[in-house]
DNA sequence: CAGTGAGACGGGCAACC
DNA sequence: ATAACGGTTGCCCGTCTCACTG
């Protein structure tokens, strides 16, 4: 018996003592019960606050994979509910105690007690056990529920020694299938199935011939069959053609007496019933006629391989030598003359080639459309072709149907040709359909690694079913283990008639079982696990159904079961087969004996070289910095600079440095704005090189003309220091934001600098590209690969399409189950890779086209968490600040550097809540944070920053503090904050670092670190508000952001117009015009029935967004800016323009109107158009310009 | 005039900094 | 009504339009 309910307690238990007898079955409970007892897997949990807050109410919910139930613990502790909730976890089996009832309709159990147990396992009592060698994981796309912690946990409880992991086209699971095996004590065995291609021969038996191809005689055929096995299946109707230089001058058509019954499926194909066949000529008597018809013309028939492989068989049964005739195949001619199509049957063929072809799959119907469109291929093949040279030209270029192989890595090399195979899969021999590989490659990168041809749908297997032992035997010679699979996964070949049924199946896994052991291959029997045991079969029932509702366009076949079965299991399935036990066990661990353990990846990657890149950076730092500070640098100054470059070049860090450096000098070159963000403005060197705007140094006065250098503590901003003037005459520059280097390189460089950028959207690819340019190319900068996995939203979206409705519960219990799924893969959204020169990418991952689209450019297969640690990693982002600054520049004239960040009526603007369009304040959050607090300095706006942005930080923390009184400055706002403020306490350096970055991440902090706290003298409130945050921003990130916000709010205020033009253009796609032109106090009125609805979260994300843009509108015409109409010779295609002292909007706000939609028109315009039929034939202008332009545009006026 | 296929557009979702 | 990180890139898919076809 393979699983077994362990009732014996674990260490987590709450409540009452749950009796360990009467355990009652959870999907037998009933309303009104008492006392009850029962058991399940816990699926979800969740904790909310009754209506009045007073309650707090846990809930957690269960399965036993049968049903699904929510149990309930209501307390007013606050604590209590709280130690109920850390107590246990997803996926922890419990024993539960208490009253069952209704509530909303919905049975649930009232806890009074609840104890952990073992719960269920999986066991394999077999003493030699086997090993799993085919299973597909969640990130084989939408085709398995397997999750991978399961996966090992469950192959630990069976006492496996090994298991493999053999997903689809893909090894991204592996990294986590390694740390999970590993810490199991399990080896982890890594594999892969990828499609695999052999060549499709154009021309069989090319015998030399004295025509030319144009003149020759040709006989073109097609058979009829009752099935598509030359062995077991009958041909019932032969029909032909026979062409002399391209004239049709004979024809031949008959049925053919078939010995078995025809197929219902085959009658309603080929409308031919045993009627047609009951005078028909008997096989023997047919074929002679035939081939005195053939004579020794050429052949011709599309996908000719199917039709030699019947008159073969009968050939060959009649013990005749195979037809001499040389063979032209049109399917695999089409393939090489048309690359392009997306089809090649005949209908699709036909379509293209405009043959015509009627009484489709009639012989001789089919036959003469065949005739119909080699006809036209002989046409585009040149004149004087003769067939050998055919053959020569297309020997090798064209590909048949892909089979699955399945790879497995015995060794360091073998990984590496796991990768490069995967690589070549995804890039070189990519096509629409999907990845795929020519078995000639594989053969090529075979060192290193076992080939397997796996159960029925695999090469060996195919070739005994559709064409018998010979074939079979001659493609098992490529492979160096054949598996056998469960029964399920023979239907494909049952529903297409290969396969009568499942006692066929066994015959035929008996005959391969035969064929192995003549030929001496291992034969071992798999799962093909797709879930992993009888109680998820629900789950994956499930899954099968939703899977079409999850995404388009999915081979449908899913075996309808393939559980992880326990040695016995497994036997039992193969009991047919005589040596069972040698498959399913001994050759099993065979194959697992051969491979080695290994890593995965390397420990250390070496960092790109960038010549003279650590003598740069020295240089320009100090260069830039002694321009600002004079020939002879301050202490404070020129000791932090020692201390950071030592670091950064002791490091090898400098080549990030420097990297960066020339990507920000280029963008500025060309004009455009960068933006730092992150925690790179924590570091003077940056600030120095150009690539961060903030300053970290501790507050102080510049005189940018002398070059005095002036410290003061009067403020913790040195931006708001009082004006004063240098001695020389000049004001003095006030700069530092007291920002410690160890947020961005850790103590002492033992984080890898994380630089990341802000690009405006136009300028980020040629930024990425400047980085190629810098590092040498597109094999050596690699952007970043995603996965995208389905969460819970797509599955509610894919239940409800499905029409699924279920309990909470239940629900949960699915939601749980068939999340984290993958169904495509992506981008980054600026992450890139930079390989170093002299490494190879196999060292470190595949590559492939994100969402297997040729067009987009190769991405890393793993994602960044799975990289290897050390490689040389840069974001460079998308964002639309800079481009804001950069055109609010054009506009106005003014430059974003030239404006003060204490300006005080900026910051009175900030303090009245008015942040419409002022990026990252311009939230309801924010702007009650903002009006609450009452900014006054520039200081206090980073402080503000970093509350809004953190989790944890304001609600239920900073806020009630600062209610009660505290001063801002005491608060934590920034990561920062924790280590300045531990640091001053005299905490030991290192020991203040760790405690900040325990609490950034929002991790538990261990009772040393807080005693060490409160040695300090820090008073409990602090430590009490460090342990409520869950994530916090750096302050130099929240510097960057608030120079950004101080900036655009200047020109929000000083140059209006110009403000809301740019704004606007960011916004066009939520931008109404209706609200432009309709009565001020109409739209007052429409914004505050939207605000009920955003704010009674009833309004979907875009409604949101377009309530945003319409309050943008309102500001704007409360303070007196006019809109135009959009106007044909003067509105621009996206971006909003300033004429006449108007906002003049473009043409994209026009609803389905895009910028190419209009660029024809922009083009002809110069030259005004006549009237409304010029504009529609000139100017391309379509039906939603048309439209756009009669409702809000100036048509009238013109026309 | 219906069918079809390509391409633009727009909304929703996921991943990520 | 609550609690609250905001804003970015990129993929998928449904819908609409338009050119083309017979």
């Amino acid at each position: 018996m393979g699983i077994r309910f362990n009732n014996q307690k674990l260490p987590g238990k709450f409540g009452m003592t749950v009796p360990a007898s009467g355990v009652r079955k959870l999907h037998e409970l009933r309303q009104g019960e008492k006392y009850v007892v029962t058991a399940g897997v816990i699926v979800n949990k969740q904790m909310h606050l009754s209506k009045d807050g007073s309650w707090h109410i846990c809930t957690l919910y269960l399965t036993n994979y049968i049903a699904s139930l929510a149990t309930v613990y209501l307390t007013k502790d606050a604590d209590e509910a709280q130690a109920l909730m850390n107590e246990f976890h997803l996926q922890d089996s419990v024993r539960i105690y208490g009253n069952v009832d209704l509530y909303q309709g919905q049975l649930q159990l009232q806890l009074s007690g609840i104890q952990q147990v073992v719960g269920l396992e999986y066991v394999d009592s077999t003493v030699v056990k086997r090993v799993e060698l085919q299973v597909f994981s969640k990130l084989s796309p939408l085709a398995s529920i397997v999750d991978i912690k399961l996966l090992v946990k469950q192959a630990k409880q069976f006492g496996h020694e090994a298991v493999a992991l053999t997903d689809l086209h893909s090894v991204q699971a592996l990294p986590e299938f390694f740390k999970e095996a590993r810490r199991a004590g399990i080896k982890p065995i890594a594999g892969a199935t990828l499609s695999v291609l052999n060549p499709l021969p154009v021309v069989y038996a090319p015998q030399p011939r004295s025509c030319k191809l144009h003149e020759d005689c040709y006989v073109i055929f097609d058979l009829e069959t009752t099935g598509l096995s030359s062995e077991r299946h009958d041909i019932i109707q032969i029909g032909a053609v026979k062409v002399i230089r391209g004239e049709m001058v004979d024809s031949f058509s008959t049925y053919v007496r078939a010995k078995h019954a025809i197929p219902e499926t085959i009658q309603a194909l080929t409308a031919i019933t045993e009627n047609d066949l009951r005078d028909a000529p008997l096989l023997f008597d047919a074929l002679l006629a035939f081939e005195a018809f053939i004579g020794d013309a050429i052949l011709v028939a599309h996908n000719a391989n199917f039709d030699l492989r019947f008159l073969h068989a009968i050939r060959q049964s009649l013990a005749m030598s195979p037809l001499a005739n040389p063979v032209i195949d049109t399917l695999g001619l089409a393939k090489f003359l048309y690359p392009e199509f997306s089809a090649y049957n005949l209908k699709a063929l036909a379509d293209q080639l405009d043959v015509p072809l009627e009484n489709h799959h009639q012989a001789q119907s089919d036959a003469l459309a065949t005739a119909g469109i080699f006809r036209k291929m002989l046409q585009a093949l040149p004149l004087n072709m003769e067939l050998s040279e055919l053959h020569r030209q297309t020997k090798n270029q064209v590909y048949g149907y892909p089979f699955p192989v399945t790879l497995y890595a015995i060794n360091p090399k073998g990984i590496r040709h796991l990768y490069r195979l995967l690589s070549l899969a995804h890039t070189d021999f990519l096509t629409k359909a999907a990845p795929q590989l020519p078995k000639a490659v594989i053969i090529e990168y075979h060192e290193g690694l076992l080939v397997s041809s796996p159960g029925f749908s695999g090469e060996v297997m195919t070739a005994l079913m559709e064409h018998g032992e010979e074939a079979a035997l001659q493609a098992i010679a490529n492979y160096d283990f054949i598996t056998v699979e469960p029964l399920p996964y023979a239907q494909p070949f049952i529903d297409s008639g290969l396969l009568h049924n499942e006692d066929e199946a066994k015959t035929f896994s008996s005959r391969l079982n035969e064929l192995c052991n003549q030929t001496n291959k291992l034969l071992v029997a798999v799962g093909g696990v797709r879930h992993l045991n009888k109680h998820d079969h629900g789950l994956y029932s499930r899954f099968i159904q939703l899977r079409p509702y999850l995404s388009k366009n999915r081979p449908v076949f899913m075996p309808k079961a393939a559980p992880f079965l326990s040695t016995d299991e497994l036997l039992d399935s193969f009991h047919y087969l005589p040596n069972a036990h040698r498959i399913v066990i001994d050759n099993a661990l065979k194959v697992a004996t051969q491979v080695e353990e290994f890593e995965l990846l390397p420990d250390e990657m070496p960092l790109p070289d960038l010549p003279g890149a650590a003598e740069t950076v020295r240089a320009i730092a100090y260069e830039s910095a002694q321009q600002r500070y004079g020939a002879s640098l301050p202490d404070f100054i020129s000791k932090r600079l020692e201390t950071e470059i030592q670091a950064i070049i002791s490091c090898g860090y400098a080549v990030i440095y420097e990297a960066a450096r020339q990507i920000v000098a280029e963008a500025k070159a060309k004009g455009h704005f960068v933006g730092s963000r992150g925690s790179v403005g924590s570091s003077l060197v940056a600030y120095l090189l150009g690539i961060t705007e903030v300053n970290p140094l501790p507050p102080h006065y510049v005189c940018l003309n002398c070059h005095d250098v002036e410290r003061s503590e009067l403020c913790s901003s040195g931006s708001d220091l009082p004006e004063i003037r240098c001695r020389c005459g000049a004001e003095m520059h006030r700069d530092g934001q007291q920002i410690p280097f160890e947020t961005f390189l850790g103590l002492s460089g033992e984080k890898m600098p994380d630089i990341d950028l802000n690009f405006s959207q136009e300028y980020q690819e040629q930024a990425h590209n400047h980085l190629r340019a810098i590092f040498g190319g597109n094999d050596s900068v690699i952007r970043i690969g995603t996965i995208s996995t389905t969460k819970e939203q797509s599955i509610y979206n894919a239940m409800s399409k499905a029409n699924i409705s279920l309990n909470p519960a239940e629900t949960a219990h699915l939601l749980q189950g068939l999340t984290g799924i993958k169904t495509t893969t992506g981008q980054h959204p600026g992450g890139l890779v930079i390989i170093p020169a002299h490494c190879q990418m196999e060292a470190f991952s595949p590559v492939h086209h994100p969402s297997n689209k040729k067009t987009a450019p190769v991405v890393t297969h793993f994602s960044k968490e799975n990289l290897a640690h050390g490689l040389f990693k840069l974001d460079l982002l998308g964002q639309t600040e800079p481009f804001k600054l950069k055109k609010l520049y054009e506009l106005t004239g003014v430059h974003p550097d030239s404006i003060p960040l204490s300006d005080a009526q900026v910051l009175q603007a900030f303090a009245q809540g008015r942040t419409l369009g002022i990026g990252e304040f311009n939230t309801e959050l924010s702007r009650q944070m903002l009006m609450k607090i009452q900014p006054r300095t520039f200081g206090e706006l980073v402080q503000i920053s970093g509350l809004a942005h953190g989790t944890g930080v304001w609600e239920g923390n900073a806020k009630e503090l600062f209610e009660h009184g505290f001063p801002l400055e005491q608060l934590i706002s920034c990561r920062d904050d924790i280590m300045l403020t531990l640091e001053n306490r005299g905490m030991e350096r290192s020991v203040a670092f760790e405690v900040m970055e325990t609490v950034r991440k929002g991790k538990k902090l261990q009772p040393e670190l807080i005693s060490e706290m409160r040695q300090t003298g820090l008073p409990s409130w602090y430590i009490a508000a460090c342990r409520k945050i869950n994530y916090l921003f750096p302050k130099a990130h929240a510097a960057a952001y608030a120079i950004n916000a101080v900036k655009t709010m200047w020109y929000k205020l000083n140059t209006p117009l110009a403000f809301y033009a740019v704004c606007l253009t960011l916004d066009r796609d939520d931008f109404l015009l209706t609200n432009a032109f309709m009565p001020l106090n109409e739209l007052g009125e429409k914004l505050n029935r939207q605000w009920k609805r955003v704010k009674s979260y009833r309004a979907s994300v875009k409604e949101r967004k377009q309530y945003r843009v319409n309050r943008m509108i309102h500001e704007a015409r409360q303070s007196g800016i006019e809109f135009d109409r959009v106007r044909l010779y003067n509105s621009a295609s996206t971006d909003f323009t300033i004429q006449s002292g108007k906002l003049v909007p473009p043409f994209a706000v026009l609803d389905g109107v895009g910028e190419a939609k209009v660029a024809v028109m922009l083009q002809e315009r110069n030259q005004p158009f006549k009237n409304m039929t010029d504009l529609r034939t000139r100017g391309k202008a379509g039906k939603k310009l048309l439209e756009g332009l009669t409702k809000f545009g100036d048509l009238n006026d013109l026309f």
